[in-house]
DNA sequence: ACCTGAACACCGTTCAAGT
DNA sequence: ACCTGAACACCGTTCAAGT
């Protein structure tokens, strides 16, 4: 389940790694600054993951099968399908709660030219993992006609991405919220 | 109206930087390799520009100013306000039809923590000016309780900045005009 | 096994010097 | 006015050398 030992140094690394990169995305993540903040020396890093790329594709993987798990969680913790969807922005909130960072996925999406195809990979899982447990729950949910399901899933993910996207170019968790009420209002997302 | 002459080296350079930046974010638009495209040495860009955050300023700001123009060139072609807001997604479409590029303040947007003051300014500009247009258009239409027709002119906007996001990420745009379709299934944007 | 200093080829930026 | 070569302090990465 785990890759890594919790504790130690290539964990370190990682969840160092992960909180810059949903900060500053694949390019901002320095591996001198990351370095320093576990207290090694940049080539230090490099005993512990072969290249960036490779440290950046474990994060990302990393981050897909932690998301998941706490998706599961959120599923199996409340029995009626409709609140589970209500709260799935949640996830995406804990994000802009910790010092406006965003989602690592999303970032990365964005930086897509640059990613090297390893980490990619990885980034696309994430979306994937997403819109599978929207699509689960929406199908438990009975709310939308059965051959939409897969198509409305895709759409709440990449809506509440959206938001997100945008409440952080202006740093406010408000509008985040706000944005939200208004799918509901709209309909994208059960009221 | 126009801030450098069409053909100018500072209008090279500024058109050249939007590209870049709309596939690689401020992060990675690169000087050096700006210069190579404009077909300039590096430090001969500073004649230009103070410095990269005062190029990627004015880049910025020329985007939001094409953006508006483009978008009210949009509401006074076609009468009806529902043909304006059918027509909105379009103006996203047109950068992934551009190897596959995004908007540049969507990317920006993104890197929130990296950007200097003076762009950041600029980049939520770009969104003043698409929630604006929005609002109105909606309120011309009439199909939302007017007091949330800002509300919803946010909404729209994230979401289909969302829908771009995603899609980039995948390099796919066929999904993006799904996403689009199914928000107006779900009822965010009209049929 | 884990770490490091020194080096490599890069980067944005500055500046004195050219035309 | 516009451009440039050379330098500065950075970066990711490599590698031989340390413990």
């Amino acid at each position: 389940m785990k890759n890594q030992a919790v504790g130690s140094s290539s964990d370190k690394i990682v969840v160092a790694a992960t909180r810059m990169a949903q900060a500053r995305g694949y390019g901002g993540l320095s591996i001198r600054d990351l370095a320093q903040e576990v207290g090694i020396k940049a080539a230090s890093i490099y005993h512990h993951f072969a290249s960036k790329a490779d440290l950046a594709a474990a994060v990302a993987r990393r981050y897909w099968e932690d998301s998941a798990a706490v998706l599961e969680a959120l599923a199996t913790a409340s029995a009626d399908p409709l609140l589970s969807l209500r709260r799935y922005p949640e996830t995406f909130r804990k994000s802009l709660e910790s010092d406006n960072r965003m989602c690592l996925s999303s970032f990365m999406a964005a930086e897509y030219d640059d990613l090297p195809e390893g980490v990619r990979i990885e980034v696309q899982a994430f979306a994937d993992v997403n819109v599978a447990w929207l699509e689960k729950v929406l199908g438990e949910a009975g709310i939308v006609d059965p051959e939409q399901t897969r198509r409305r899933a895709c759409a709440i993910y990449a809506a509440v991405a959206g938001a997100q996207l945008i409440a952080r170019g202006r740093a406010d968790i408000a509008l985040f919220d706000a944005l939200i009420e208004s799918y509901r209002q709209a309909g994208l997302l059960p009221g």
